[in-house]
DNA sequence: TATACTAATTGTAAAGATTATAAAGTAAGA
DNA sequence: TCTTACTTTATAATCTTTACAATTAGTATA
């Protein structure tokens, strides 16, 4: 079922000049049935039992190649390491203050803030991102003893 | 005139037990008339003229400091360092991908936003952030030869 | 299947930003 | 002026990410 999206992924790949290396296809496969958002490092050690001869710096290459052909997105919080995403779509993240916990959330709107922005700038507007910060449930419980 | 939003901070911090030194105030002077987003690493070269012996330790110490009692903000862009702002003010930012401008911009909704993530993650939601990419109006233009 | 070409991996060093630490200096109140 | 706790300085350490060169290994082709 989830093996669909892998599936479209390695056939995306497959179509370019990207060769389909073991370890490759892990970190892939890693990042499609991972439910969280997992940093470079997460990836390297839910690996190292597989491949104990990988190269932290074969992750890094990886996620570089697989956000250049656009099968996954690179979330930057200011602190620590990055995340990543392989769910390309359009949606924005709740993140936990306290725990980490990222969960996904669709909005529709937003456009007209793009807009805006053009006019009032006049800056040839791309993209924006946006996240929202708070206490999760787990944690908001926890601080009310 | 500006030297009055300085003037508040600087009381702001008296009342407190943080004391006043050289170094510090030429930091927290130097955000305030500030017209840019700037690195610490900015501050730090802005004033090496002024303090040839200043630590970049202090530099970074000190806009801890001011984070804690709420005098500035950070703003962390994924690659790179962070950025500091001493605007404090609900505001967002427009940023240019090529040249790295940061234009402030205001927009006033966005708490339906926050509101509707309460509600469908559960999370006890604090705030949000939010920025806009693109290309500034010179870049925008060297674009189009 | 063997060959050849080129991309990918590995291991390690290097870069860059930020933090930790301890010694020396100094602001501010008594 | 004295005292004390806060601050600065200098430097090492940490952490994430990238660079590099040598080795390995996919894949197209004969
Ligand atoms: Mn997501
Ligand atoms: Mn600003
Ligand atoms: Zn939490
Ligand atoms: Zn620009």
């Amino acid at each position: 079922m989830e093996n669909h999206r892998l599936q479209e992924a390695l056939d995306s790949l497959k179509s370019t000049k990207v060769r389909m290396t073991p370890q490759r296809h892990a970190i892939l496969e890693f990042l499609f049935n991972a439910k969280t958002h997992p940093t470079a490092d997460d990836i390297y050690k839910a690996l190292e039992g597989k491949f104990p001869n990988m190269s932290v710096a074969t992750v890094y290459n990886n996620l570089r190649v697989f956000k250049e052909v656009g099968l996954v997105r690179e979330l930057t919080y200011g602190d620590s390491s990055s995340r990543f995403d392989s769910n390309t779509s359009d949606h924005y993240h709740v993140i936990c203050e306290d725990c980490g916990k990222i969960v996904d959330f669709h909005y529709p709107g937003l456009d007209e803030v793009e807009t805006l922005a053009e006019h009032v700038t006049n800056f040839k507007v791309k993209e924006h991102r946006m996240e929202i910060y708070g206490a999760c449930p787990e944690c908001h419980k926890l601080k009310q003893h």
